[in-house]
DNA sequence: CTGTCGTACTACGCCTGACGTAGTAAATGT
DNA sequence: ACATTTACTACGTCAGGCGTAGTACGACAG
């Protein structure tokens, strides 16, 4: 089966990351876990492109970052979502809905 | 309403494109327009980006161009679909099942 | 007790596609 | 006659994704 093409993601992969964090705090290996498995193997995030993304949200105020002092194990950046990534990732929501019906409307399933 | 951005579409313009020369050749002013009427005004494609579309298609071998010999019209450059071109976008209308529903995992509706 | 695997990153630099800006030029409307 | 619409071309910039590489700690097997 082929591949999803990074193309067609670039400009969601923001909005994957902040959905995992709706609920709590996560950090890089954890999330790129839950896309692998939420997305059925069907897109696996590159870890560059993982952590470029945090730097990225967290510069625009999407993202909060502590470090976790868990015990003994290896020290972990996590990331928590703030109210500007939440209406950000609303907004994103929105905007998906518009795009899905856009690009629908130049498929075709008859050929 | 707030408009699609660029980065969502990013990777669909071609196939958009394609889409609107399965049936007919067509060019660079027709093809911009059907496309902002097929997505009722929501998507209005860029003209550097269109005219470069064709230009990446071409070599890629996607599309073929030729000139129109108008009656006295300004000469247009008309494109045309290959076998190549049609491949493609049978692939990327594939690919767009699996990543609209991929995506489409990672939304929330009740927020 | 040693090497490999999994975890958890950081750094650097390239590439592609989108797009801003600008300019050209013919045809058409007013 | 002048502005607008049509139909492009050229040039340069930018962001996001990703290849490659390297670091470092812990767990576990042989």
């Amino acid at each position: 089966m082929s591949n999803i093409s990074s193309d067609v993601i670039r400009g969601y992969n923001d909005t994957m990351i902040l959905y995992l964090l709706l609920d709590q705090p996560s950090y890089g290996y954890e999330i790129s876990k839950q896309i692998k498995n939420l997305s059925e193997e069907k897109y696996i995030i590159k870890e560059t492109t993982l952590y470029s993304a945090f730097t990225r949200m967290e510069k625009n105020g999407y993202v909060e970052s502590f470090f976790s002092d868990e015990n003994g194990g290896k020290r972990r950046t996590y990331y928590r979502i703030t109210d500007t990534g939440l209406q950000y990732y609303k907004d994103k929501c929105e905007e998906w809905k518009l795009t899905k019906d856009v690009i629908q409307n130049f498929i075709r399933e008859d050929i």
